[in-house]
DNA sequence: TCTTAATTAGTCCAGATTGGACGATTTTAC
DNA sequence: GTAAAATCGTCCAATCTGGACTAATTAAGA
């Protein structure tokens, strides 16, 4: 993913040096895991800043305040997991439905996995209402739940995906994946399950795949 | 929930008295509610004393400090949430397996949505290793994990629960509950589940038990 | 009822942190 | 070489931090 342009400079009468990007995108990556850990009001830019290894003025250079940051980190990060879902799917025969939602499944599994703080960011800011919230639904979550829930409709006509109201299967299947690996410590103190290790992070895969597409 | 005594006062001359209890539960609900969404970082005890409608200073007077205050706030949290779990199963006979995890599961998702702020703080606290987190899996949530996950095992056995490692199996049953539940806002702004209506948080046990219990 | 411990109210503090502003300096594209 | 882009260093005013302290109030036990 490449930043189409400074988030913030409107006209530049020369373009945008690479160093700049080189920032931009360290600010993001230690925004996105700082927001996860500690969540929005408990994020300071100062700490963004030290994570990055950047003197925090530069986040009002390139990013205006903390409220564009935010957007700005989320919006990477949504756009980087859904474009890798898109593109999996897109590598699937249209024919074989059942085929497809495993490799959704399969692919799900292994983005929550490279990126945990998605799901944090999500539950975080459903605990109240939010412009971020809206901003987040309307951009990423809604477009993605509706073209997912119309395949499980299909499969659920087929008796591939187990009866019921699609839309609670669809967040049963996305909690399962992102809200589980989310917890990764604490699953690591109570059953030593260490979803780090790939065997085992396939096992999760299989088991979701297994429970949730049983036709 | 009764507070055994006060958590601060270590050989009261004089028994204590009822209007510090109101205080005390006043505080612990207010801590649970922030804390849930605000994480500890992100939570002053200002604010907690805030939303509890009491002066700050008694937060020292009553708990000593922030840490001791979150340690009983979430103490407070996990038992009555486990005790109100084993009361339900104790009321189920032993010779049907497969209802009893019926009951635990529609118990779960009761509980889950009468307390969401308790798997916003477990998530919360699996963000990064702590002392909280340490205390949290071996108090509350490693004692659950086992008991529940050995009956899992006799369900696998007896073909009602699908095959593969229990403890993957617990904990997607568990997010399937508590993390969907904590979504809420989201899942209201993506899709117009209720799940505050009580008809759509039936249909959500109905879809648990249908999914995990399907022999 | 009276005493006194338990609880609360009110005030204060010193220090840290907050998001953000500003000019001086360095780096790099053209 | 030069001017724009990017960074640095420093500053600020406001707010917030957890906690300390004394005086006032309430209620338990005799």
């Amino acid at each position: 993913m490449i930043a189409d342009q400074s988030p913030v400079a409107p006209n530049p009468a020369r373009k945008q040096q690479q160093r700049s990007i080189v920032t931009q995108q360290k600010l993001l990556d230690a925004a996105i895991q700082a927001f996860s850990e500690n969540g929005f009001k408990g994020t300071s830019t100062r700490d963004i800043a030290e994570r990055a290894d950047v003197h925090h003025p530069l986040i009002t250079y390139h990013f205006k305040n903390k409220d564009l940051l935010w957007r700005a980190a989320a919006d990477r990060m949504f756009k980087q997991f859904n474009v890798s879902l898109i593109k999996a799917m897109s590598e699937v025969p249209e024919v074989d439905p059942k085929a497809r939602a495993e490799v959704f499944i399969r692919t799900y599994v292994r983005c929550a996995h490279s990126q945990p703080a998605m799901h944090k960011i999500i539950l975080q800011e459903s605990s109240y209402p939010s412009d971020r919230l809206d901003w987040l639904i309307a951009t990423h979550l809604k477009p993605l739940f509706e073209l997912v829930v119309d395949q499980l409709k299909v499969l659920q006509e087929l008796g591939i995906a187990p009866a019921g109201n699609p839309a609670l299967l669809y967040n049963m299947i996305r909690v399962s994946a992102g809200g589980l690996l989310a917890l990764g410590l604490e699953i690591k103190g109570t059953s030593d399950i260490d979803l780090e290790d790939q065997r085992e992070l396939d096992e999760l895969a299989d088991m979701i795949v297994r429970v949730f597409l049983p036709g």
